[in-house]
DNA sequence: CTGAAAGCGCTAACAC
DNA sequence: GTGTTAGCGCTTTCAG
């Protein structure tokens, strides 16, 4: 592989100039440049990344480390992060820590190492310290989805509370009267939003909040499935649900359909994040839409504001949700709440 | 931050052992390496991996250039990636094409520039010129998917003829008589190899072939939709269809539901591409699944197999399918085939 | 406007 | 077993 010494050679320049012809800084006299840029050509020369970076201390590189499963939200937040990266000539690093602390910290180690430009993350630990490494380098990062509590970082966050919140008073105007709630494990700022919009809508419709109705099982299909299935055990089962992730409705809806209970009628239901097949399971499905795609644009231009301005204070940003509302939750006539 | 020549200071050793410290290289004496590593926790040292890239001539980078956008097509075989990725110390950088074959020429130029490790590619562009580059480089490069004419390249395919040939075949077999094929551009060797097999299982079962029911469109929803909504004006329309990817199946799911015609007794149907929300259709989808994952993973192995032994000639394996019955295909009993 | 030269931080011969 | 030293390929002052 030629370097620029090579081509400056041939070109019978130094390799200042080449770097000058490269980068197009400084003035070059046209014949300069041009007898360059032949030679690069005649040379097939691709100029050194590495040595570049090394050179000038920085890094094209951002990386994504994520937590979540889903892969929908994970594909559309990574598009929306490569898109604005293209523009600004980033390339993306993907991790997974399939919320793994050990492998989160192992990425950042990475992270650290390669000196990336920016990371966008979205925390598997809900403690502050993680961190650390990349702040003392002055690494921007971005969270998303999840709240950190002790940050001194951007945040694109979703308004969970409010969607959560929507949804529930959807249902509630739906007709329904005895509405459960499944989240996730309380220590995830997500599934603690979310059951605070459900309880929430309860109480501004004055409607008794009762402990036996909320579930909190881990985020997966699994965990739906076996918490829909308690639901129903119960002596006064609900008429309605709400779900707050979509790997959770999934196992809800399995579990309904394996009871045979009827989708609107006998039980509503509404999910947490759009999908494709929303509206293709019979009934369609009411669900919360984030605007993932949204999201990855936001935190990647975060970091691309916070490479210009490394002093100012890191913005926080908190988009909206939007429920898609579909079969699911409309019944054509409220069947009356079961008494036991 | 601090270097190598801080901690060898702080230390009073030369660089070049706490060089070989942090590589655990070479023989050190265990009081000078513990000396080391005193002053490495104390300066928080922590080893720019750029400037060991450019010394070593190496990366510890992985680029994967997607074409395809299907969620989850796309984050499983990432996972493959990443997973083997990290067993081996390598980073994966991900690149969407949109099969856009611009896009895919300044991706591959990105990773020539950085001198990546090796790269993972479903080609956007059939024609094999395009990896050139990296070749001259000796980048070792995997394509999946889809196949490339000219290559001199390892490449993980799957079995999407006798795939679709299973697929028809099991349509044939639950007594539908005028089966359609759904597929897409023609130029792509999964679209082609798809209808290949579905013409295959015509032929072995003595059905003949008839051009009317075969629909070429693109491999989105939107082409799923038309391309059915298009069958079911046909004088004599199809009784069941085969459709060679997932978005397309959602879209002639959509049109099927939209029209009115029942799943699996007017219209039986069988999909390319496992996914979780195939149980919970109505009636549940019977696919075609793809070993995605594994997918990512053998290519990944590949990568390292290769990087072992680069005179090697390349390797190419092609990974079996899997066909799950489910309900849209096996009608409780046939209704007889329409006739005009 | 151009060239010489000094590193960026690290590793790997090569001496000792 | 350890230290010295010369780069990896590039950019960027600083002179000219």
């Amino acid at each position: 592989m030629p370097t620029i010494y090579d081509v400056a050679k041939l070109a019978s320049v130094s390799p200042a100039t080449v770097s000058r012809v490269v980068n197009q800084r400084g003035n070059v006299r046209p014949d300069m440049a041009s007898r360059v840029n032949e030679a690069i050509e005649a040379l097939d020369y691709r100029p050194n990344v590495v040595a570049r970076n090394l050179r000038r201390q920085t890094s094209a590189v951002w990386t994504l480390i994520f937590s979540d499963i889903d892969a929908f939200h994970f594909t559309a937040v990574s598009r929306g992060v490569m898109e604005i990266g293209q523009d600004v000539g980033k390339s993306v690093v993907l991790c997974n820590t399939d919320d793994e602390p050990d492998k989160e910290q192992r990425y950042i180690e990475v992270a650290v190492a390669d000196r990336v430009a920016g990371v966008v993350i979205s925390p598997a630990s809900e403690s502050g310290g993680v961190l650390e490494p990349l702040l003392e380098l002055d690494i921007p990062v971005v969270t998303i989805d999840r709240d950190l509590p002790s940050s001194a970082v951007g945040s694109v966050l979703v308004e969970n509370e409010c969607g959560a919140e929507q949804a529930t008073a959807h249902l509630l105007a739906s007709g329904y009267g005895r509405i459960a709630c499944i989240t996730g494990d309380l220590a995830l700022s997500t599934a603690a939003q979310r059951l605070a919009g459900y309880r929430g809508a309860l109480e501004a419709a004055g409607v008794p909040y009762d402990p036996a109705l909320v579930r909190t099982t881990d985020y997966r299909e699994a965990g739906g499935y076996r918490a829909m299935s308690q639901l129903l055990e119960l002596d006064r089962p609900p008429d309605a649900v709400f779900v707050a992730n979509s790997q959770m409705t999934l196992g809800a809806l399995e579990c309904l359909a394996d009871r045979g209970v009827s989708i609107p009628d006998e039980m509503g239901i509404v999910g947490f994040d759009e999908h494709p097949w929303a509206r293709l399971v019979s009934p369609a499905l009411t669900t919360v839409a984030q605007p993932t795609y949204e999201l990855g644009r936001v935190a990647a231009q975060m970091l691309v504001e916070r490479a210009k301005d490394p002093g100012g204070p890191p913005t926080r940003v908190s988009l909206p949700t939007e429920l898609i509302v579909r079969e699911s939750s409309t019944p054509r006539r409220r069947a009356p709440a079961r008494q036991r």
